[in-house]
DNA sequence: ATGGTTGCGAAGCAA
């Protein structure tokens, strides 16, 4: 059994306590960070390895940063997409775990339609589809991981009407996640969950959270012979709340995949 | 909800 998580914790720095306290609890194999928000200098990599876990980080400070934490090996790890394409920075970290090619990303805000964030956006999807092909086959043991600022479909947001027309839920992006499966990854998530209306994330303003108003943005994709293996997939919705040790959320919270 | 909250860092930007 390897489970295998992947957060965005907005900002590590402010999180550690929380995250340990949630993997002290949950007990991950591998868990996938995005917005650690630290240079490399700064991870905590001793905390984690009181822990059991070994780690790999990519980050330069103030913005973005991913993280891979294992307890099952952690070999070759590779940050960066391998392009300038990457001028965004610190948005993909792979490595491999118990035979698992794993990648962290943090895909883009895109912020608005039509801004060059947006166009960005598409592009860092794009080379991420090319990354793929480049240094994986989908015959293998693929994860990739993270937040994808993405809506798969419609289900996956709290009211499309009043998301028409907005990131997160436009066609344009839709299809470069669509690519990106295409190449041979399963949304895991929502084989397991035809369901509508399970989130990963809500806003902090508003109280989003408790009136529901979330979307399902953080995924874990995975290639067809390491999807045959999940035996579960669930959001950790507890971890979006304050914590019993009082320690305060991300806006994100965990997707946990256990497979056999 | 053209509002609202959090994090970083010390004002304003990003999400």
């Amino acid at each position: 059994m390897v489970r295998l998580a992947t957060w965005n914790v907005n900002s590590l720095g402010a999180r550690l306590p929380l995250v340990i306290e949630w993997v002290e609890a949950n007990a991950p194999d591998i868990l996938c960070m995005q917005e650690t928000k630290l240079a490399d200098s700064a991870f905590p990599s001793d905390a984690f390895a009181e822990l059991g876990y070994a780690s790999a980080h990519h980050g330069d400070g103030r913005w973005n940063g991913v993280a891979i934490v294992s307890r099952v090996g952690l070999e070759e790890p590779l940050a960066g997409l391998g392009s300038e394409v990457d001028a965004q920075g610190c948005r993909m970290l792979a490595a491999t775990c118990a035979g698992i090619r794993v990648h962290s990303v943090y895909v883009p805000n895109g912020r608005s339609l039509g801004s060059e964030h947006y166009r960005s956006k598409l592009d860092w999807l794009a080379r991420l589809r090319a990354y793929l092909a480049e240094h994986d086959s989908p015959d293998d043991a693929v994860a990739v991981c993270g937040d994808f600022n993405i809506a798969p479909d419609d289900r996956d947001v709290w009211d499309p009407a009043a998301l028409a027309g907005a990131t997160h839920v436009s066609e344009p992006e839709r299809r470069a996640l669509q690519e990106i499966l295409e190449w041979g990854l399963e949304d895991t998530f929502r084989r397991f969950h035809p369901d509508g209306g399970i989130f990963s994330w809500w806003d902090y303003r508003t109280g989003s959270f408790h009136k529901g108003m979330g979307m399902r943005i953080d995924l874990v994709l995975l290639s067809k012979p390491l999807a045959a293996r999940a035996v579960s997939a669930v959001i950790d919705r507890d971890a979006r709340k304050k914590s019993p040790k009082g320690n305060k959320p991300s806006d994100h919270t965990v997707v946990v995949v256990d497979l056999d």
